[in-house]
DNA sequence: TCAGAAACAGTCAAGCCTGTTTGTTTTGGC
DNA sequence: GCCAAAACAAACAGGCTTGACTGTTTCTGA
């Protein structure tokens, strides 16, 4: 059969990583770090175990692949979410785009990743240093967002508290849904924000 | 041969089932949810598999009790801090009790569960209740140690939100060693609560 | 003292995961 | 058109985990 439609070797390649990379997402927030064997991963992608292992030679590779990309997406959703902000409440908004950005599954996804590294020296080599990254980008646009200046007062610190709070919350809102508990939560530091922070 | 010593059953029985809880612990503070292995742990607890079969059928069986073996270290060692406190810089002192909680091994354990119950819904099921419960001892714990009265003002948000941050540097904790920057953090939230608190 | 129950020990089979190996198809430069 | 290289497919071996099964020792109550 001659092939009536000819993909470029260069897309497929593409095309085909991706929906492994993706699978491997899926899998880690729907069945967990344990869960996300290399044989589910590419049965779920659709991919034979032959061409996985041809595009990722051990599971580390896959996995390292999929925090790569889980960093795109996170840094994708976060700028997605921050285009929803309006100027009243500019306070309270941005601590709800943090905190969805904590309660989404691809936080989910990365915290599979995370808890896993920690114990797993050669993941903890790749998820560390991306994790930083993401923590000074998202600072940096937590900072930007709310248009303050991160050198005056304590705001450098409070930014930094605002980032572990919504983690935490983040990590509690994984094992039951708490979105009311939340967003009491939230309003409250809002309001302490506002009092605290030094606007410029 | 006679047997010179003996030991009564139920104190037997006590201490090889502590000995397996101790070890479970043991494996998840070092090797994880994954690398948590029923032969893993029976090895290291010195326990032959069948003894290790007999007082727990399943590894469900193990872990549950493990959650609950973890709920009273975790109580246990907060009240241990909780000694430690003094009266000057009450506020601080009681926020690295909080802290101190969230960076031990007993949390990285606990942890662990904590994700892992996320995609197991059997595991979901015994964390989930004891994890609220801890909460709401741990919250009522804050509150005394703090000596606040919880239904004034945002006081009860605010304590929630404090919780909520301890959790999310606990996380950042178990991928990297950031004592110092927890330190600085942990300041500026006690400059935040001295203001916004409502003592009595 | 003795019998039955509980506690303990060790082995085994079934199933799964990972990564290797071998074989087939498609692509792109010559 | 043709051939090397890349992409893809599938079977396989080795190792590990879980829980069941069988046998042995120790305790308790009669």
């Amino acid at each position: 059969m001659t092939t009536e439609t000819r993909i470029p070797q260069g897309e497929r390649t593409r095309a085909m990583r991706l929906r492994l990379l993706e699978a491997t997402v899926e899998c880690l927030v729907e069945l967990g770090w344990a869960g996300t064997t290399t044989t589910v991963v590419s049965r779920r992608a659709g991919v034979s175990r032959g061409a996985q292992l041809h595009h990722f030679p051990s599971k580390q590779a896959l996995v390292v692949a999929a925090v790569e990309h889980l960093t795109d997406l996170r840094r994708d959703e976060l700028r997605r979410h921050a285009e929803d902000l309006t100027d009243d409440g500019r306070i309270r908004g941005v601590l709800d785009i943090l905190a969805a950005q904590f309660v989404s599954p691809v936080f989910f996804a990365a915290l599979e990743l995370w808890v896993a590294a920690r114990t797993d020296a050669g993941l903890r080599e790749s998820v560390g240093p991306l994790e930083r990254r993401i923590g000074r980008e998202t600072h940096a646009y937590a900072v930007e967002l709310l248009g303050i200046d991160e050198s005056k007062g304590d705001n450098r610190h409070l930014v930094q508290a605002t980032l572990d709070l919504v983690r935490g919350l983040g990590l509690a809102a994984s094992l039951s849904d708490d979105t009311k508990r939340r967003a009491t939560v939230l309003d409250s530091w809002a309001t302490v924000l506002e009092h605290e922070l030094e606007m410029s």
